[in-house]
DNA sequence: TAAAATTATATTGCGCACAACATAATTGTG
DNA sequence: CACAATTATGTTGTGCGCAATATAATTTTA
């Protein structure tokens, strides 16, 4: 490993980047099989969590804007695991909930998940370390 | 935070995944100034290294498979950083050299690692633990 | 050495990811 | 109440990221 502080070896940025891609990776033929992609899967585990939120919600929690969220949703929508319809009290929002389907997917991600967990293979307390480092890391980035 | 396994909060893949676009998000501003974007810099990072490779070193270097990198390259080719020319040897290898231009930047992407390096703000021990954990991260499920 | 297998790169198609812009509904202010 | 500002979502264009496929050059093998 050489000291040279722009080399790839040296580079957080880059840790983070190749084990995000790892992850994708690792999860591409288990989401495949529920007909998810991984992005529409984190989508899907906030309305497991909330059961129902605005397309703003589901952007704070994951970060990310409409111009990635509206045809993703339209795309969840049409394999049938949520609903689009737009707030009566406020139409300029648009509800998305779950579909008995998508109520019922929850169960099989379970699985997944238990399956991902053997493939990384480390204690929960590294786990957990390793989440603290990362959330101050991005903390540290969105605040400056 | 729930002890739903399944809560976002709860996802170690979340906190890449999440940390991996904060990256990206402060690293744009400053990469945009050199003309390159947040890929292409990794590229370069290679070539910084290496100072020429071919299109299968850069991917194997990166992660990436050549159908990323060949319009990535045409790009990056086209900003003026680098030369694509095919290998005497064999002419099945693309070689990717840098040109003048490519290797002066590197003293330009220097400053832009220093004002990273001050937003992430943490110190070089915490640092060398994250990538340590997510390489033993990315192996495991590499290999899995 | 001719045919088969392998290797290196390119292309196409789909799905993010985001900036920039557009539109419609709501809220705030005079 | 009119009208400006804000809010929520959608659309367009560009650039990854990768699977699947294609093509040409090289190597292996029969």
């Amino acid at each position: 490993m050489t000291d040279d502080p722009l080399s790839l070896d040296n580079q957080l940025c880059f840790a983070i980047y190749a084990a995000s891609h790892a992850f994708t990776k690792a999860y591409r033929p288990l989401l495949t099989e529920l007909g998810l992609t991984y992005p529409q899967y984190l989508v899907m585990l906030v309305l497991w969590e909330k059961r129902a939120a605005s397309v703003t919600e589901i952007g704070a929690a994951l970060g990310l804007d409409t111009g990635t969220l509206s045809p993703l949703l339209k795309r969840l929508e049409k394999t049938g695991y949520i609903r689009r319809e737009r707030s009566r009290e406020d139409e300029r929002q648009v509800m998305i909930a779950l579909t008995t389907s998508g109520v019922i997917l929850k169960t099989r991600a379970q699985d997944v998940l238990k399956t991902i967990g053997q493939a990384i293979g480390c204690d929960l307390q590294q786990m957990q370390a390793l989440m603290d480092g990362l959330r101050r890391v991005r903390r540290n980035l969105e605040e400056a």
